[in-house]
DNA sequence: TTGCTATCTTACCTATGGGTAAGATATCGT
DNA sequence: ACGATATCTTACCCATAGGTAAGATAGCAA
């Protein structure tokens, strides 16, 4: 019932040879990316990538310059992700718990996706000086805005007071530690685990009067961007 | 002020030629733990490790047959502390969310020190299906016992109800990534983060009513074995 | 002093895999 | 039909690093 489980549906984006370069770009990041989950970085080897392509090593090399380009591409893939559900939430909803729980249920999803799950999972001693600058900069990103979400609760009084530091280490690292263990065919859906991470955790955060329907009841902003996010294609829109 | 930070302090265990090769085997193993931990298993080379103990490669295979076997034995000392600290908390205190919350405290302490940090952190693929079959048992094995506290929570009412097996993911995920950021010489000490990490994490379990004084309580049992737990020096008792 | 043995070194082998050079071939415009 | 050009392949180079062989040396016993 779900596709392309055994079959490698290698996205023959080169079975005709004129075709557009960006698609087969897209190809080679694609199928990196899933052997890179698969075998981590070190042990994929270009052969490994060309041959699920079915095409030739020195084929790769027309369409990016070595290697770590490849992995590059995969972790500016998966950020840009990133970065548009952070956006999506930058503006809506107020207090700062129901950012919070909008963040937690938002990343939480992401972490399911192929590029997503290379952001964190990836080791970043595999890039250059440069290209870890890049990433670098952009985790810490990620962290302020969570930092700065959680601050805001505590102002407002949405959530208990806290060392917003450690909290947000608390969050995010449950949040990046799914991409550890979460797989596409496994019997967890990513929005079960997004919508009971996010009251799992903001539950902690809630200041304690009430049982914590707060955080739950925050989660209904991002249902509209929901659709059938159970699948890793299509969510790459970039 | 803190000892060793530039000095290598190469266990100067390979000094003298006759000397018990237990303490040899050991410094071997802490200095390949660490060199792990900043490297990656993958990009360090067994060159590097017998650099820091002032030897050559070849001395190093008197004491492990192969470099997979200098990684088992960072994997099992690391599971071994961690065994030490779940024996410890299995007895004494009786509510689940009590027993939760020392779980937490005594987890994220070991995720302070290398061989703990090795455990989580270090790639699994880079074992032969032997020694992955003996790891991925002990990890099981870990989440078994988190999931049982929880639902043992839930049944007693300490804990609200929820999924056990999504909430231990996401306790066990917070505490995990811990390895990923921590440094020894960084601002949080130990203690400060497993104390506030088991505050957190237990907030969002704990049963509506009241503030939740109760997760932290727990703690208490636990500050027995605290002494100065600031260095990973001999917390390696094993 | 004279071996004896565990310990350690120098020198080497070899597989792997990123990367390149140079030539083949498909597809297009004309 | 016929080049022109981007695309792809075959064949190769070579640096790296795990692992080994054989010989040196330190420390002990006698």
């Amino acid at each position: 019932m779900p596709r392309g489980a055994a079959v490698p549906q290698h996205w023959k984006a080169f079975a005709s040879r004129r075709r557009d370069p960006a698609s087969k770009r897209e190809a080679v990041l694609k199928t990196a990316a899933q052997l890179f989950l698969e075998k981590s970085y070190g042990r994929t080897t270009l052969d490994d990538v060309a041959e699920r392509l079915n095409v030739t090593k020195p084929a790769l090399y027309h369409y990016f310059h070595n290697k770590e380009e490849i992995l590059l591409g995969c972790y500016r893939w998966g950020t840009g992700l990133i970065e548009e559900s952070l956006n999506e939430i930058a503006g809506h909803c107020g207090a700062g718990l129901e950012k919070v729980a909008a963040f937690i249920y938002s990343y939480a999803n992401v972490m399911t996706v192929n590029f997503g799950r290379c952001v964190m999972r990836l080791d970043e001693g595999d890039l250059s000086s440069k290209g870890l600058a890049e990433v670098r900069a952009y985790k810490r990103k990620i962290d302020r805005r969570l930092r700065l979400f959680i601050q805001e609760g505590m102002d407002d009084g949405s959530i208990a007071p806290c060392d917003p530091k450690i909290a947000a280490f608390a969050i995010a690292g449950a949040l990046n530690w799914i991409c550890m263990w979460y797989e596409p065919e496994g019997a967890l859906s990513p929005e079960e685990i997004a919508s009971q991470f996010a009251e799992t955790l903001t539950g902690g955060l809630a200041a304690k009067k009430r049982d914590r329907s707060q955080g739950a009841s925050a989660l209904k902003l991002d249902s509209s961007s929901q659709g059938d996010p159970r699948r890793g294609g299509r969510a790459e829109t970039r």
